[in-house]
RNA sequence: GUGACUGUAGCUCAGUAGGUAGAGCCCCGGCUUGUGGUGCCGGUUGUCGCGGGUUCAAGUCCCGUCAGUCACCCCA
């Protein structure tokens, strides 16, 4: 019994699902294609240390969200379902040596794994869009990763109703420097801190000024800021991105508690968040990760990018129509069926989307016919059969028109 | 991993003080033996999430478990 339900934390996607999925992953295709993206797809599992090592050691997706399991056969790696993109298409990008290359483009599109508690807009398998630019060390190229994404947003309709948020964890000196200043300002107040703050304090402090908790939030007011640990690199930096923001009339709203998950941003972070979904506010995040291909043993080269999450996006959007409105081939009789089958056959082959019925009444039929959203009706009969004719029925207006079988393409295009 | 709430037909839900289940939609048949979408008439919906317990009697009360939702955590 327990067989049958999908398992927790996973979905079926049904044909309405799926179109809303298409619609959001296809536009984002068409979308970043304008920017020179290329759609990229690596393997949905991978060695365990391609993640393990590069989301950080104290990151919750490493230590308790991945799904690992042993490999088959003697001696083989330790193997993890993606629970994420990037370090993948980074893996990709030194394993076929396009370092040459650079600068690098790609959009990636597909399913990813993360063991949590599900939730409306998380789930255990999910699907992310994302894009990376590779070997762009200059704002613009946040700036550009940034643009293309609100242009996603915006074809989608839903840019309006997501704020930008945007802040700078600077490069690493400026990141060591405020991180100490963080340490030393928090453990001053350790036993104010709520209970996962704590903790926060010795694995990752910056999480802590993105606490939910009230009287975390007090002592978070007072805690030095990004900017004033920033050295002038940094500062340079994100200045030059949110000028260009400006400059290209993206909207943003500097926050500067906005920290990330994990390790391997610098310099920019930015998210897309809407108050639409509940808790999971994130719609589109990402940021700079200059040190990451060279973390993972390849050559100094810069990059940045987003995911963004396609069921809360889809979640977002309208209903599509239905893409493919068939016409309904309806054969009455033995004859009928097999000069139907011939017909059926020719108009598939010219490019028609055919439902070819052939069980139940004709009122059983039509009604199906209905159901699917057919755009009309041939029905041939004995007595189309004799005139060699088709009877043509317009399902919208419910007009009928005898046609030639010889003419019957031709007719038919207006329905294409 | 923590807490709160929920779990009845394919779907959305009702079920009153414990007395062995109902509505709408969908589906099926007929009015219409070659015509759907709007009408009328009739019909099938079900281990009441699962497993225990209390009781003469449990959808209803208790415990456990699984799942969903929301919040925390975290994140897309």
């Amino acid at each position: 019994m327990s067989s049958l339900k999908p398992v927790r934390g996973t979905h079926d996607l049904l044909p309405d699902d799926i179109a809303r999925h298409r619609m959001v992953t296809d536009t984002a295709e068409r979308i970043s294609a304008l920017y020179a993206y290329r759609e990229i797809a690596t393997p949905i599992f991978e060695s365990t240390q391609v993640f393990s090592r590069t989301l950080g050691d104290t990151s919750d997706v490493v230590t308790k969200e991945m799904y690992t399991f042993a490999d088959k056969g003697k001696g083989s790696d330790t193997l993890t379902l993606r629970p994420e993109n990037t370090a993948s298409v980074m893996r990709a990008f030194m394993s076929n040596g396009m370092a040459r290359e650079v600068p690098c483009r790609f959009f990636y599109r597909g399913p990813m794994f993360r063991y949590e508690r599900p939730q409306k807009g998380r789930q255990r398998q999910f699907h992310q869009i994302g894009i990376e630019c590779i070997g762009i060390a200059d704002a613009l190229g946040d700036v550009e990763v940034i643009a293309t994404g609100a242009h996603i947003l915006k074809e989608l309709g839903v840019l309006d109703r997501t704020t930008l948020e945007i802040n700078t964890l600077g490069d690493n000196e400026s990141r060591d420097t405020y991180r100490t200043r963080l340490v030393e300002y928090f453990s001053r107040y350790e036993q104010s801190l709520s209970h996962d703050s704590r903790q926060r304090l010795t694995r990752n402090p910056m999480r802590i000024l993105d606490s939910k908790d009230e009287s975390d939030r007090e002592i978070v007011a007072g805690a030095p800021e990004m900017g004033d640990a920033m050295n002038h690199t940094s500062r340079v930096f994100f200045d030059k991105v949110l000028e260009h923001l400006d400059l290209l009339g993206i909207n943003y709203r500097k926050n500067s508690r906005l920290v990330r998950g994990l390790d391997y941003y610098c310099h920019t972070a930015f998210e897309f968040v809407t108050t639409e979904l509940g808790a999971q506010g994130a719609v589109m995040a990402g940021g700079r990760y200059d040190g990451l291909i060279a973390q993972m043993g390849g050559p100094a080269t810069p990059g940045v990018g987003w995911a963004a999450g396609v069921e809360r996006l889809a979640m977002m959007i309208e209903q599509p129509a239905i893409s493919n409105r068939p016409i309904s081939v309806v054969p009455l009789g033995e004859a009928a069926f097999k000069v139907a089958c011939k017909l059926v056959d020719q108009l598939r082959h010219g490019n028609f989307s055919i439902d070819f019925s052939v069980s139940g009444n004709m009122k059983k039929r039509m009604k199906r016919a209905n159901a699917i959203g057919a755009v009309a009706a041939l029905i041939l009969g004995e007595d189309e059969l004799d005139r060699d004719v088709v009877t043509v029925r317009n399902m919208h207006s419910g007009e009928q028109t005898e046609v030639a079988l010889s003419s019957i393409e031709e007719h038919l295009t207006c329905y294409k």
